[in-house]
DNA sequence: GAGTCGGTTTACAACGTTGCAAAAGAGGAG
DNA sequence: CTCCTCTTTTGCAACGTTGTAAACCGACTC
């Protein structure tokens, strides 16, 4: 194992405190001291033992982050953001994935690892009652994208009612008046797809265009499968859409597979809008229109609020509404790109 | 903070360690006690604190893992099974993206963190010399994909010279015969892009194909905006290619898109094959030929070797070579989809 | 020369855990 | 009743670190 101060107070015939010093660059220290215990510590190649140090600080400096599943492009955009605000801070980031299925086995390692962080950013798909219960009572906790019960913990999310109806009024204003959405749960009350459903209905009446539940495809996770599928099942329909709202964008690329592959024409025939802007919608054929949430504000926003929470901050539950835009693009816009 | 063994010990009115063995279920504690303890621990709320558990075992039971970026996909699907695969051995992982650029402040921080770490899986994109260097010397090492300096530590990849030579004899078994190949890089002598490279010239002479050193073309970076801006180049030159090797998925989409912007047909005028499996290739238009490394295995091989490492295993560095297959899908070979 | 003051160095305890060895208790055999 | 064995419980030390407070030292003041 590597030396500890220990070994190096020893080598450099001074107290270990003196070492420890050096090491936190204590003012009171004499030139003489301290070049010779810094020849002692480069000779043994010591490094600080962190394990040690959270122990005494009663920290770990290392925070949590529940997500459903890095294989989903948003969350591993949104994981990269958070690694790095988190590293700016000097804290280190423990990944665990919740899986979306409630996998028992998991649930129980991750309660027991909870000890192991200072505080977690959770982002709860589908909310999972059940994972956050296996947590620690006095754990900071920040919340992405969805409430989790009555405003237990800070949490930082975009207004989805407002860009989903952005979304939808976009479609509309394309002249647009078979607009489906892709991707409803009924699983969470307050969660996102209910609030995205609520933001398309609002759309839709104010554009005087009935609400025809035919259109609305839920979807029982968020991957291309599901938008493939859903999307499928549109087409199938007596009197199919001529423009879709997906709930993701990973929904949107599901689906748009299956319009061309059904030889029909984004958007000429069905326009079509995703959330997250995710990279891969820059580069799909048509690329992708989206409503795209600023990660990097979110991703530092949770950081912070966490921190804070960690450091002793006890006012109640905040609550952080991140900037989303709308990006127009090919699917629903199409400008320079020659399709026949 | 959280109750300890010395809280629970006092409400239970036995001694720390007894607590403790009703905690680790050692054998010899009697009926009566460990009942009376356990309600003891139920009523406080009592978890042990790995950070004292890890002190007292001198290890911390995380594996570092260290990576490019997590945005780019295949190093997210890869990052999401070595997860699964420590997981499943009761090991935590914390990711470090290496970000490419060596950027300075975030080598030191690594190097600092790596005390915190037992173990390191890293995948060196662009060979990281420095980043290793600042490691502990005695840190156990696996390696994902590339080999860093003579045989330093356990390596896991696939035969990256034979998978380079399939794709592109599958791309000449066509009838193409301008087979240009994107994202050469030159920065590591041995690396990745090095032996995909010599299986690409390895088919070609063996089909009896004149190198040609205009169809190869480098790629700084391996995402989508690089094959995009390779296939712009590419379609410039004075006898452009009718098939292209990726040297992974990304830059293929990127092409891929560059290619239907340009009204050309894929595979019809252009066939396109990438590297790695990754998600968003089995559901782009037309879907995405592949070379799909075994993810899984690479994945299970690199935790087990490692926690081999971690255990004290001493023996001379070893290699896996791990599996891999080609997916022949439409970018090669049209079947059922309409195009036009 | 005693007293004081500043900088410098140190011993000790503690963070929460567990291995070790020894102490305490419970039976059972002689 | 003593001795032995086996189970149960305990105290102590240690993992590597740092805060606290006290000790040490040289120099300066009166």
């Amino acid at each position: 194992m590597g030396a500890s101060l220990k070994d190096v107070a020893r080598l450099a015939g001074v107290s270990v405190k003196t070492v420890s010093n050096v090491v936190n660059e204590y003012q009171h220290v004499s030139e003489a001291t301290r070049s010779r215990v810094q020849e002692a510590i480069d000779q043994l190649g010591y490094r600080p033992n962190l394990t040690a140090r959270h122990l005494r600080y009663g920290r770990s400096g290392i925070i949590g982050l529940a997500l459903p599943e890095l294989g989903i492009p948003y969350f591993a955009e949104l994981a990269e953001e958070i690694i790095g605000a988190a590293e700016r801070e000097s804290w280190s980031v423990l990944i665990d994935q919740t899986d979306g299925r409630g996998d028992r086995e998991r649930l129980t390692s991750s309660g027991a690892r909870s000890r192991t962080i200072d505080g977690l950013i959770i982002s709860p798909l589908t909310l999972d009652a059940e994972y956050l219960a296996g947590l620690r009572a006095d754990l900071p906790l920040v919340l992405l994208g969805e409430q989790v019960g009555p405003g237990t913990a800070d949490l930082v999310a975009i207004d989805n009612v407002t860009a989903a109806r952005e979304a939808t009024e976009h479609l509309l204003g394309l002249g647009r008046r078979r607009v489906a959405a892709i991707g409803d749960q009924r699983v969470s009350p307050g969660g996102t797809a209910t609030l995205r459903l609520q933001g398309y209905r609002e759309a839709l009446a104010a554009a005087g265009v009935e609400y025809d539940p035919e259109l609305v495809v839920p979807a029982e996770s968020y991957h291309r499968p599901d938008g493939a599928a859903a999307m499928r099942l549109l087409l199938s329909l007596a009197d199919p859409p001529d423009a879709v709202l997906c709930f993701n964008d990973l929904l949107a690329l599901g689906a748009l597979r299956t319009l061309l592959a059904a030889g029909l024409r984004v958007p000429a025939d069905v326009a079509i809008v995703g959330v997250d802007d995710i990279e891969d919608g820059r580069f799909s054929t048509p690329t992708l229109t989206t409503i795209a949430p600023d990660k990097t504000q979110i991703a530092e926003a949770a950081v912070t609020m966490l921190l804070e929470r960690v450091n002793g901050l006890a006012t109640p539950p905040r609550s952080v509404t991140a900037r989303h835009t709308l990006l127009v693009r090919e699917s629903t816009h199409l400008r320079g790109l020659a399709q026949e």
